[in-house]
DNA sequence: CCAGGCATACGAAACCCTTCGTAAGATATG
DNA sequence: CATATCTTACGAAGGGTTTCGTATGCCTGG
C-alpha cells in the first residue's frame, strides 16, 4: 500500500520550507521556522520525516543537506482531495468558490486560473 | 484572539457527518463513521467538539442531538488557505491545477467552475 | 596533530489525541 | 413504582507528536 503523503502540523511547516527554498540543512531550516524551536528540535523533526521516507539527505561538509523525496504537487492533490471530500462532500465546485474568495487574486492570477479551465474544456470538447 | 478553525483528524470525520446531515446524534453519528468506533468513543468526540466551541446539542428526548456551530464553507475556506500558504507557497492557480486533475470533473460541474471565475472577472472588470 | 566548535544521535519528558470501561442518570413499560 | 435499557459523564490507558537535554562524532584552524 503506498502509504498516504498526510503531515502532522509540523512536519507541514518542515516541508513547506523544503519545498519552497528546495533544499535545506537544520540551520537554514530553523531560520524558517515560527517560534524559535531549538536546534535539536528542528534536528529531530528531519529525522523522523527521513524515517518516515519524506525526506533524504546527502552529506555537505560537517553537516546534512535535507531534500524532499515527495513533490509539493503530489502532497498537494492529496490535501486538497482530502478537503475536498471531508469538507465539501466531494464538489470540486464548492471548493473552487471558497478558494477564490478566500483571498485577493490579482487580474493576471485570475487569467491564468480562466486559461487552466478553458484549456481543460477544450480537452473534454474534443476527445468527446 | 478568533480562534482558528481547526480539527483533528477524527474531529473532522464527525464534522463531515454533521455537515452532511445538519445534525445528527450519537447513535446517527456513530452510524456513518469508518472502523466501527463505540458508542462512548463518538460520544467523547462529540463532547470535546462542544468543549472546544465546534458543536452545540439540544435535548432530544433522552438523548443529545448535536449541531455544527461553524459553518462548512467557513472551514472550507480556513482549509484551503492553509493549503495554498503552506504547500502552494500562496498560489491559489497551482492549487486549481491540482483540483482539477485530482478527480474526473462532469461536463457540467467544470462548466460551473468556469461560470465563477467568469463571474468573478465581470465584477472585476466592472469596478476597474 | 590537537582542540574548539558545530553537527548529529539518542532518549526521555510533556502534551495531545483516540479509544474505551465503568458508573451514574433518565425514560418508558409492565 | 420498579426495572430494563438507552444515554450521558468521567476518567484513564495507550499511542503518537513535539520539544529539548545530554552525549558523542567530526571538520577546520592554528
Amino acid at each position: 500500500m503506498p502509504d498516504e503523503t498526510t503531515f502532522t502540523e509540523r512536519e507541514l511547516d518542515v516541508m513547506s520550507i523544503l519545498w519552497r527554498l528546495g533544499s535545506g540543512t537544520v540551520s537554514e531550516v530553523r531560520a524558517e521556522l515560527p517560534g524559535e524551536p531549538g536546534y535539536t528540535s528542528v534536528l529531530k523533526f528531519l529525522q523522523i520525516l527521513e524515517e518516515k521516507g519524506h525526506v533524504r539527505h546527502e552529506k555537505e561538509g560537517r553537516a546534512h543537506r535535507y531534500f524532499p523525496t515527495v513533490a509539493a504537487e503530489e502532497a498537494g492533490r492529496s490535501a486538497l482531495g482530502r478537503v475536498v471530500d471531508k469538507i465539501f462532500h466531494g464538489s470540486a465546485e464548492l471548493a473552487l468558490a471558497r478558494l477564490v474568495e478566500e483571498r485577493p487574486l490579482s487580474r493576471g492570477e485570475l487569467a491564468r486560473m480562466r486559461r487552466i479551465l478553458d484549456e481543460l474544456a477544450a480537452e473534454e470538447e474534443e476527445e468527446q
